[in-house]
This record gives structure tokens, sequence and C-alpha cells, in this order.
DNA sequence: GTCGTTGCAAACATTTTGCACGCAT
DNA sequence: ATGCGTGCAAAATGTTTGCAACGAC
């Protein structure tokens, strides 16, 4: 709690930064997101979170507010398989985008913040000349819960 | 050409294993792929090089040929951050997919056959205990080209 | 004749845009 | 009064689906 205040501190100096205001419409999107940071919220997904303390708002402005954002590193728009946008805060400290674990068969999507691509950064730099700003990195694959689901339905 | 040619064998037989008949509609597709096999060819790009060679044929046969190819895993289905499926080519041999440079500047993107991630995936395995089948990984960054662009520039 | 495949058009889903209005400065 | 921000509706975009027709066996 104590944490998403100053998150959304941190945020709204951002805004402002930028010179853009921090409008209730605004505020209220950013707090959905803060408050489902684990998840990976589309759109429309937001839009209704949003909708429900804050009816008077609308979905394009959502999408302008979540473009405002991505453009100001808060947020990352991140492409899963289904054909939609998500959206993904950007933790505080985190020098990089931290990666995913999709699972083929619940459509679960885990995070790994450890940073496991150091030295595989520094390869391409070196063996590519590719000078690396960030990556995506998603694993796809079977989650624990659902092999152990297999498991025990095999015996 | 050559490799073209046994490429396109390889297809035709996993077409047929598979119970699907290999049209001209579909061979004209697939030739398509194999021939731009470098680049990441979006399904509207696909079809209007389809059709230059094969007028008789429409877009949402493409798109069926497409899922078709992804489902039998000759195709992979790659989302860079522009809003539409593009389209590669899972090389033959490679038992992983293999890795993206995106460049921000140019928009080009590069491949990299070189499986950077085997130690990677061994981490993740055991410490996630997330058993992993696949992989989609892109840098992104400033291609090599574009870093002598600007150093020019700015000289 | 059956069945898989096709082209076309319509439907669909997601995202963007045009515009008149509202509100803070 | 200026200009940013808004909601709504329309448009644009990318993809999927329904359907009648075709063609191989």
């Amino acid at each position: 709690m104590e944490q998403q205040g100053l998150a959304l501190q941190r945020i709204k100096d951002q805004l402002h930064e930028a010179n853009y205001k921090l409008t209730p419409q605004r505020e209220a999107t950013v707090l959905v997101l803060l408050e489902n940071e684990k998840d990976h919220l589309s759109a429309e997904e937001i839009y209704m979170l949003v909708k429900l303390k804050t009816p008077d708002i609308g979905l394009a402005t959502v999408y302008r507010t979540l473009e405002m954002l991505t453009e100001l590193n808060v947020l990352d728009k991140v492409n899963f398989n289904d054909g939609l946008s998500r959206y993904d805060m950007r933790k505080e400290g985190a020098k990089h985008f931290h990666h995913h674990l999709l699972c083929l068969e619940c459509g679960n999507i885990d995070e790994i913040e450890e940073d496991l691509l150091g030295d595989v950064e520094k390869i391409v730099e070196t063996n590519f000349c590719f000078k690396v700003t960030d990556h995506r990195l998603t694993f796809h694959g079977i989650c624990q819960s659902c092999q152990e689901k297999n498991k025990s339905s095999v015996e």
C-alpha cells in the first residue's frame, strides 16, 4: 500500500515532467494498473476495471493513457500470441525488463524478475554489433501446477 | 534453390502426413515463404506476393494456410510491436526457435541462429519448475548500420 | 456423391481518429 | 481565450467466419 503510494507519486512526477496533466481519468487508470501489477491486462480489461470506480471514462481515454504511459516507460506493451496487446508495469528500480513464462495449457503468465540475460546481451553486442537497449523474452511451456495436474491424471 | 526444393518436399510430406492436400494455392504460399525466408512478412504481404504469381487466391486462403502451417510447426507466428502478426519459417534442423534483433531506428529485423539460451532454459526449469518447450527472444536496440549512420551525422 | 478446399463478402475484434464540448489556467 | 483532455461515434485495421461453388477421388 505504502509502496503503491510511492509508485503513484513517482508516476505523477513523470507525467508533470513531460508536461502531461494528472487528470482523474489518468489517475484512476494508473491506480488500476498498480493494483493489478502482477496481471497482464488488456486495454479492455483495464477499461472495465477503471469503469467500476470511475464510470465516467471512455475506452479511447484508456487507450490514450496507456499509450502515454508506454511512451514514458512506465508501462511496457507486450504481445503474447492471443492477438491483443497487454500492458505490464515496469518495475521502478528494474534496469531490465522482466521475463515471462507462458503456460501453453492453462494460459497463465508468470514473471521472472531475475536478470538472466546479462551475459547473452554482452554476446549480442560484441558478436553482432547490435546496441541492445531492451529485450522481450517469453518462455513457452508447462507451468508447475499443470505438470502436477497431468501427472496425477495419468496415474 | 536446391535447398528450397528439398524444403518444399519436406513441407509437402508434412502436409500429407497430417491429411492436408497440397493445393496450388498452398504450394504458392509455401513458395513465397521459402523465397522470403529472411523476411518477416505479414499475412497481407504474403498475400500480395502470392497474388503476383497466382492471382486466383483470396486473402482468407492465405490466412488459413498460415494457420495450418503454424499448427504443423513449419512456421512460427511472431509479434513485434507493430500490431500485426508476422510469420517466420522454422529452420529444418533447428531444435530451438531463433532470436531476433529489432532495430528501433530503421525497423529492420535480423535473426540470430545461435542458441544463446541453453543455460538460461536450464535455470528456468530447475529454479522455477517450468517445463520449457519453446521461447521468444527479441532484443530491441540499434543495429550496426544505424549506429554508423548516427556517428557520421554527429561529426 | 462425398468431402476437403476455395473465393468472396460479411462479420468480428481491436485500436485509432475526428470532433464538439468541458475545464483549468 | 487558449489549449489540453475528454467521451462518443465513426473509421480504420487485422483477422475470422459463413456459405455456395468447385474439383478430386
